[in-house]
Order: structure tokens, then C-alpha cells, then sequence
RNA sequence: GCUCCGAUAGUGUAGCACGGCCAAUCAUGCAGGACUCUCACUCCUGCGACUGGGGUUCAAAUCCCCAUCGGAGCACCA
């Protein structure tokens, strides 16, 4: 099986689904797992060169590590030769009409005059193209198929075209003129690596109508191919790679893992396991149906994963101080987890504490409320409160409500969340969790990124 | 305009190649409940679907036709 993406970009989830079923069919079938860079492109698509690094980073942390790497701006002359095998059995031809004057044959059904030159004549204009005597978009190479085929699709495709801007890899750079589209270098390579299953986008679906001449000509057997549907997220908009790409250098995304995109690398800051991932995409199957689905099912996954792991504690969104006069300052000792038996935290208390207002906002004189794992207290007025006890049960009988809480004297806190930057205090024991993942109670759980003076999580999920 | 593909609960998915075992699976979601010093976790109960119409057949979610809806291709992008 093969990954075969366009290094312009990191990997996306819609890329995650690509590799994950690759190769888990690979490890299920015991095949082999090749991720090829289809990199052809240096101008429209124009590919990233960290981009090549990042895939296989991402590859290897959700472990899908490939067995091969093949890059295709490497293998140039391979292209060429096919290219040449073909022509001179007469299967391609060059062809200098106008994009709009082939469109125009084209769509009636009608030949254009270049289809009938000789193999001979077709070669020395192949090799004239190489050896970059024709301008961009004055020439292409065709294959030969059926210039009357009732899908319009299908008729006397492009295979290569002149491209002068520089390739962004170093080693490449200027050594070509004559680059190959996706259905010719796809076709030759998937032969090539003896690729016996294809998956690919219902988008390729006439794809493989269009190298299977190539492949009758040459006289190879076609790979059995699936195709999937779009993927649609919800809560994510519609997003190009190379839209993103000016996105985040005008600053309006802090980098491609800013917590709001969808891609690999922004989901693993935010504490997503690959796990959880996996599970996701493979649950999914392959459907040529287009879906439109929610993240829902992946953090439901993945909080069955990360809820023994994460410690808990408190962090107050929206602070609000609230004075308890006449409280003796003590320590509170919460448990670090409430089912596995991991210890306490310490939070020393004095005679106010901060607490959500959206809590006590609408709390009226005489509510009682319970400060969790600290005390009970009753309403005075808008912020203070006095202290009416430690004992839990006289709550549990009545009606208070249990509310979390956090020390006048806790770091400041930042959750970075797809929908903006949450600010807040938290208790100071969250510095000693740099990169876990913990559950904020009563919020959700997330991954402290950084911490300094003040602590940065990135939002996991509720 | 031409061509191709798809359609099962809110969402995703199983079943469809070989019609009966499907009064349709699982997950998530939602509702209710138990547990709990979190609105988390865990557990229990419940809700919810074969796009429509014809046909074939003793029997259709499964096969055929039409319609509707949705997606895609017809690039010197991938």
C-alpha cells in the first residue's frame, strides 16, 4: 500500500486518514507500506520543503513508520524513459495546440492534427522539450486513448509539461524543464513498487480509467483500487493548504498547530494520542460516501484514554474574589485523582479565594455553597461569604452546590482553545505538569505547553 | 453540456458481491437513573435509520428500473 501526499503543507486529518488505513491494512495483511511524495509540482502546488520532514514525523508518531520513501522529483529520468517507451510505440504524441484549442477538439470528439505524427517525429520533438527549447504552456506530451471516448474525461490526457521555475528541493532545483503530471508519475510508480491496493479520493475516481491505457499499452496489470469520499469536520471551515499557508505567515494562525486547525500536529498539542486516532480512522473504514462528521467520536476516544492519566485540579475561569472574613488560613488537600490512588495536592487557603463567577453571579444572600475538598460557605452578598463549616455531608444533605475554586495567591493560566484564549488562575502545583495532560475540574482536560510565569494549556477537550 | 460515483438513526458505521437467520450492528450523541466532594470517569435504562416510487420474487436494506438529493471529473493542480 502507499501514502502518496503532496509535501506542501503538514499532514491534515484528512491526510491522517490516508495513513492510518494504509497502514493498518499493511499490518493486518503483512504488506508493505510506502509513503511517496508526489511532489511535481514546484509551481501551483509548490511543495514545502519541511513539509517532507513533517510527514514523516507525523507518520512515525501515529505509527504508521513507512517501510520506503520514494520522492518523485528524484526520479525524473525513470518518468522519461516511459515517456519514451511510449512514444516510439506510438501511445503518446507531442502536442503544441492551445489549452483552449485542445479543449475545443476535445469536447467535440475531434483529433488534433499533432495525434497522427510519426513515433520518430514525436521523439525528436521529446527530446527538443527536454533540452528546453519550448516556453511554459506552448507544449505537452499526450497519451494516446480514444479521442471519441464518451467521457470527456478521459480523452488524449496531458502527461508532462514544461515548468523552468526551480524546484524547491536543493537537489533538484533547475535539472528539469519537462515535469510529469499525477496520472503519469502515479501510474509508473505504483507499477514500479509493485503496489497491489490503491486507495485513493473519489476526486482521482477517472484516475485509474486514464492509466489503465498506460498500463494496457505497457502491458502491466492495474492495481485493485477503493476510493473514499470527502471528509467534511465539523467546527472546522473549509481550509486549502495553501490558503492556510498565508494565513499563518499574516499572523492570523499562530503556526500550523495553532489549536484552531486541523492538522496532526496542532491535535497532538492539544493532547490528542495517536491511539485515539487510530481507532477514530479505522472505525471510519473506507466509504465512497462523503462524510460530514464530528470530532465528537475522536475525543470520546481519546477521553477514554487520557482520563486515568490525568491529574486533576482547579482552574478558575473568569475569576472573581471572593472574601470569607474571619477564615483561618489552612491547607487544602485535594486527591490528585479521584479513582486512582495517587496522592493529594497542598493548596494553602487564606480568607479569600478566586472562583468562576459564573458560579456565584446569580447566588443571592443565604446560598450555600461548597468550596471543593475546603469548606462550606454561605452568601453575604456579592463577594463575600462567610464560613459555615468543613463538614461534606451537611451539603450533601441540603442543597449547596460544589463549587472548585483557586488561591488569591495561584499562577495565572491561558488555555488555548479552537475558539480563543481562555485566561484564568489555577492552583501552582499545574507547574509540575509540563506536557501532560491534566483535567481542569469542572472544565476539561488539557495540555500544559508551557511554564513561566504563567502556566500555557492548550484545550484537549471536555 | 458530457461523464462517473454515492444514499442505513443527529453524526459515523455494520449488513448489500452469495435475497430469508435484519421487528437491522456498534460507537458517539441525546434523555433518564446509579455512583461521585468535578458539568469528568464508570455503570444501568431508554430514544433514534434502510431517500421516494415502481418492478423481480414465496421472500428485498440487499437484485433491476426511474426519480430525488448529494459528491466528483472533463487542468500544461495534486
Amino acid at each position: 500500500m502507499r501514502f502518496a501526499p503532496n509535501p506542501n503543507g503538514p499532514p491534515t486529518l484528512g491526510s491522517t486518514r490516508g495513513i492510518v488505513v494504509n497502514s493498518e491494512y499493511v499490518k493486518e495483511y503483512n504488506g508493505t507500506f510506502i509513503i511517496r511524495f508526489d511532489d511535481t509540482d514546484p509551481v501551483t502546488k509548490r511543495p514545502m520543503l519541511e513539509a517532507y520532514d513533517w510527514y514523516m514525523e507525523d507518520c512515525k508518531w501515529i505509527g504508521a513508520e513507512p517501510d520506503q520513501v520514494v520522492i518523485a522529483s528524484d526520479r525524473l529520468p525513470v518518468y522519461y524513459e516511459y515517456a519514451e517507451l511510449l512514444i516510439a510505440g506510438g501511445h503518446a504524441y507531442v502536442c503544441t495546440c492551445t489549452q483552449e484549442e485542445f479543449k475545443k477538439l476535445k469536447d467535440t470528439k475531434q483529433a488534433c492534427p499533432h495525434r497522427d505524427i510519426a513515433p520518430e517525429e514525436n521523439l525528436r520533438e521529446w527530446k527538443r522539450m527536454l533540452a528546453g527549447e519550448y516556453e511554459e504552456r506552448t507544449v505537452v506530451l499526450r497519451i494516446k486513448t480514444d479521442i471519441k471516448h464518451k467521457d470527456p474525461a478521459l480523452r488524449d490526457w496531458g502527461a508532462f509539461r514544461i515548468i523552468k521555475t526551480p524546484h524547491p528541493r536543493p537537489e533538484v532545483g533547475d535539472k528539469y524543464v519537462v515535469w510529469p503530471l499525477l496520472d503519469f508519475e502515479g501510474a509508473i510508480e505504483d507499477h514500479l513498487q509493485g503496489i497491489t491496493h490503491i486507495i485513493r479520493g473519489k476526486d482521482l475516481m477517472d484516475s485509474e480509467s486514464r492509466q489503465k491505457y498506460i498500463y494496457d499499452y505497457l502491458g502491466w496489470t492495474y492495481p485493485h483500487t477503493f476510493h473514499w469520499g470527502r471528509v467534511k469536520m465539523h467546527g472546522f471551515g473549509k481550509f486549502s493548504t495553501s490558503a492556510l499557508s498565508t494565513s499563518i505567515k499574516s499572523g492570523e494562525y499562530s503556526g500550523w498547530d495553532d489549536p484552531r486547525l486541523p492538522t496532526l500536529r496542532a491535535l497532538r498539542r492539544r493532547g490528542i494520542r495517536s491511539e485515539a486516532l487510530r481507532k477514530f480512522f479505522i472505525d471510519m473504514g473506507v466509504g465512497e460516501t462523503d462524510i460530514s462528521l464530528s470530532l465528537d467520536n475522536l475525543y470520546a476516544e481519546n477521553r477514554k484514554l487520557i482520563d486515568a492519566d490525568a491529574n486533576r485540579y482547579f482552574f478558575v475561569w473568569d475569576p472573581v474574589r471572593l472574601e470569607i472574613p474571619g477564615f483561618e488560613p489552612t491547607v487544602a488537600r485535594p486527591s490528585l485523582h479521584p479513582s486512582e490512588d495517587r496522592g493529594f495536592r497542598e493548596i494553602p487557603v487564606t480568607s479569600s479565594v478566586f472562583v468562576c463567577s459564573r458560579d456565584i453571579k446569580d447566588a443571592r444572600k443565604g446560598d450555600v455553597f461548597r468550596l471543593k475538598d475546603l469548606c462550606n460557605i454561605r452568601i453575604i452578598d456579592g463577594n463575600t461569604a462567610e464560613f459555615i463549616g468543613y463538614d461534606i455531608e451537611t451539603i450533601k444533605k441540603g442543597k449547596g452546590r460544589i463549587i472548585h475554586w483557586a488561591p488569591v495567591d495561584g499562577i495565572p493560566v491561558s488555555v488555548m482553545t479552537p475558539e480563543g484564549e481562555i485566561t484564568g488562575i489555577g492552583e501552582a502545583g499545574i507547574i509540575k505538569e509540563l506536557d501532560a495532560i491534566v483535567q481542569f475540574e469542572r472544565y476539561g482536560y488539557a495540555r500544559i505547553d508551557s511554564v513561566d510565569k504563567q502556566v500555557i494549556a492548550y484545550f484537549t477537550h471536555k
